[in-house]
DNA sequence: TCTGGGGTCCTAGGACCC
DNA sequence: TCTGGGGTCCTAGGACCC
């Protein structure tokens, strides 16, 4: 952004302006870039993987095209010059961690939506800041001087309003909206700017004739819940408008339990072998149930789920009596799932195991009204657990799991 | 070598219950 | 003898976000 705009953003009059969104600036690839000085203005990729996507591009790859999500293979044809970097999650979580303090130094108003934004209630840090903008420059700073990356800060009254601000600010600049500004700033926007609004929803509402956020604003609500559902065409509307009711809310590590705890694989090739995806289901299985156990959850719904070689994608899924986390029940049942599809030699890409209905394994009632077996089993994974975290992920792993090579591989 | 892996939320139909 | 109307749970799919 041009500093001359970014300047005239800061003298704004944000009175009213409660929310903060800060975005950091093409997050895993400045951190990935920082430690490696050399790299500091030259095309950066991390990402990688045979079938893998860009997962953030600096400015210098983004110049040639290059966008997160995009397929690695589509990426380094259009900047073949690119340095591809493994993603270090660890790296970024801890980075990440910091941030979120360094936020939270200003205000305990703070909610982490992802590892590199968030959106801050910062009403209660006007005794400290002349202004909210204030705030959001003293961040920018603080974090360019502890992390050496930089970030994007939204300002508005709204959180929606605050994340496109944000958004427009890219990279390394402030925007503020101000109350009176809010339709100025939203309506020229294309429907695609809009919190919800994706490639599909997009093409929707371009079918409908409506480009801008100011059209869908000045489409009448009913128009709107016809074409897209009675809640979603009366959301779309009171956000073209900038009226987004939702609030900051908190959240802190993991003091809210999550939802669901999953994990999908896509394989290095399609395959059409039982063998290798049932390994693949245990290994999952395996990994779904550890994480649970540390989470202190359990869940009763077991989804599978399977893409095909053309990306359809099914899910089956199956809602046991009783919550779990234990590795043969969850494998179990989504070995079940995936007999029951009867395929025969389809071609598939991925596979994925999810728990739903995740809630804390203590207080889970769980009646256990045959055999007292399981809780050999339970007594089995505390001892694998115990031996993971001292010996490190590889260490205790079903039997099928220890030939990796597919050509000896049996089902399990 | 087109298209990852972690999630959330919504919808819609059918079963089932009152 | 024309079958209403909620509410909840389960399942499947889809859109979206980072």
């Amino acid at each position: 952004m041009a500093l001359d705009e970014t300047t005239c953003a800061i003298t704004a009059d944000d009175t009213g302006c409660t929310v903060l969104h800060v975005d950091m600036d093409a997050f895993y690839a400045s951190v990935a870039v920082r430690d490696r000085p050399e790299l500091r203005d030259r095309p950066v990729i991390v990402g990688g993987g045979h079938r893998g996507v860009v997962l953030s591009a600096t400015y210098a790859a983004r110049e040639y095209g290059v966008r997160s999500a995009m397929p690695m293979t589509r990426a380094r044809r259009l900047c073949p010059q690119a340095r591809v970097i493994p993603p270090d999650f660890e790296r970024f979580g801890a980075v990440s961690a910091a941030i979120m303090e360094t936020f939270r130094s200003v205000t305990p108003l703070v909610e982490p939506l992802s590892m590199d934004e968030a959106f801050l209630d910062v009403s209660g840090s006007l005794r400290r800041f002349p202004s909210p903008t204030q705030v959001g420059v003293y961040l920018q700073a603080r974090i360019a001087d502890e992390q050496r990356i930089t970030c994007s800060v939204g300002v508005a009254t709204t959180t929606q309003v605050a994340k496109l601000a944000s958004r427009r600010a890219k990279p390394d600049g402030l925007v503020v909206v101000p109350p009176t500004g809010i339709t100025a700033f939203l309506h020229p926007l294309g429907v695609e700017e809009l919190w919800g609004v994706g490639d599909k929803t997009a093409a929707q509402l371009h079918r409908l004739g409506l480009q801008t956020v100011g059209d869908v604003a000045h489409t009448p609500e009913s128009v709107l819940q016809r074409a897209m559902g009675p809640a979603f065409g009366a959301r779309l509307h009171v956000l073209a408008w900038g009226g987004d009711d939702r609030h900051v809310t908190p959240r802190r590590g993991h003091d809210e339990p999550e939802r669901s705890i999953g994990s999908d694989e896509t394989f290095g090739r399609d395959t059409d072998d039982p063998a290798v995806v049932l390994r693949e289901l245990l290994r999952l299985s395996t990994k779904v149930a550890g994480r649970m156990r540390a989470a202190n959850v359990s869940g009763r719904t077991i989804t599978l789920r399977v893409r095909f070689f053309d990306f359809t994608t099914i899910t089956r899924s199956r809602t046991l009596r009783d919550a779990t986390n234990q590795t043969p029940e969850i494998y179990a049942t989504a070995a079940d799932l995936f007999a029951a599809l009867g395929l025969q030699r389809a071609r598939i890409r991925l596979v994925g195991v999810r728990v739903e209905g995740l809630g804390d394994t203590a207080t889970a009632a769980r009646q256990l009204m045959l055999g007292q077996r399981e809780h050999g089993w339970e007594d089995a994974e505390r001892a694998v657990d115990r031996a993971t975290n001292r010996f490190g992920g590889s260490a205790v792993r079903p039997a099928t799991l220890i030939t990796p090579r597919s050509d000896q591989s049996q089902a399990p």
